[in-house]
DNA sequence: TATAGTGATGGCAGTAACTGACATCATGAC
DNA sequence: GTCATGATGTCAGTTACTGCCATCACTATA
């Protein structure tokens, strides 16, 4: 016999999602959660540290896969191709669940909490991009304002390809956004 | 006889910069904060709503200053510029209390509930900075773009700003991050 | 086959952030 | 002199999160 179901972290997940996107986070409890997992407050809280931790831990797969794309690409490769095109290889892997990517987004977008979490997961990409630089030779304060644009690029792009009616390509919008900087950038 | 001593919210900010950065953020209680101002809890929490907001009372004031700068920028100024020149004006603010900067900032990185914050502020100054731009008649996706890239700029200034062991001008850092950003957007 | 872990979970008590409802009382308007 | 107001206090309650110890199917090893 066994002695619990499996996947209790996907269970978790699961729940969170659905409640979240029912009921909005702040007015849902790890209480409610646990219990439609079938799984007890405390074992919420061996698998995600928080609260709002449950719709993150993707993040670092993600962070991972762009760092190792930066860190591989041609010598030949200015730094901001080297991230851009490290972005788009990522929005490959959102183009797939896009559903998923919207419902996400509509929940994170309704609490500020959550807003908050995902910022700082983003400025932690922001650095581990400018890290993979400093790896490729490039010194500051290139590596560290390049990260930084990454992100920019990367924010304004995802949120016009979550919000956009018709269906888009999120590789080619990140593509676009940087024509769009270096039109912005150019000096007058 | 006066009931109260004046300026509670002045006391209870004293307070918590004190507190914060002798024992960190997270050992700190608002219990603490608050007997220190000689006041209770229930009180700071109708002052801040929320123990970190105590650090960033002053965020309204300096997004309202950087907006009103891009609004009244002369008709001719690039939207690049004219947050630029925003976040140059702003410098001079900072400038004047380089030492309660540094230590604010000390405490803001000893903890992430803090970052956390700091970076919504942050995000939020993006918005408003893109929605001064599109009162000067700039469209999307430049306005959003550029508020974004905007805040990459003055995250890296400010940052190397309150690192510098020399004492520097952060309206400088900023143009130089400008220039920066012009070579790393330049095709090649 | 017996024994001794091991790992994922439950139970429970405790801390601290935050909220709502109501009480107090100096101050200032009339 | 009365009365409204606004800043504060008091207190009870909810909920996120943590530490500690117990449980017990499963596994390796003697």
């Amino acid at each position: 016999m066994v002695r619990w179901e499996p996947d209790s972290r996907g269970r978790l997940v699961q729940a969170a999602m659905i409640l979240y996107g029912e009921q909005g986070f702040d007015r849902t409890t790890v209480a409610e959660i646990s219990e439609r997992a079938g799984l007890t407050e405390r074992t919420f809280f061996r698998h995600f540290t928080d609260k709002r931790e449950v719709l993150f831990f993707g993040a670092q797969a993600l962070q991972e896969l762009l760092v190792n794309t930066v860190v591989n690409a041609p010598a030949s490769t200015t730094p901001i191709e080297a991230v851009t095109r490290a972005l788009e290889g990522a929005g490959a892997l959102f183009g797939e669940r896009r559903e998923y990517s919207v419902q996400r987004q509509r929940i994170i977008n309704g609490s500020a909490e959550l807003q908050e979490r995902e910022l700082i997961k983003l400025a932690s990409l922001a650095a581990a991009l400018a890290d993979a630089l400093r790896q490729r030779g490039v010194t500051e304060p290139t590596a560290a304002l390049t990260g930084e644009v990454a992100i920019a690029i990367f924010k304004t792009s995802f949120e016009r390809w979550v919000t956009s009616s018709q269906p888009s390509d999120l590789g080619q919008l990140v593509r676009d956004s940087l024509d769009q900087l270096r039109v912005i950038a150019a000096a007058t």
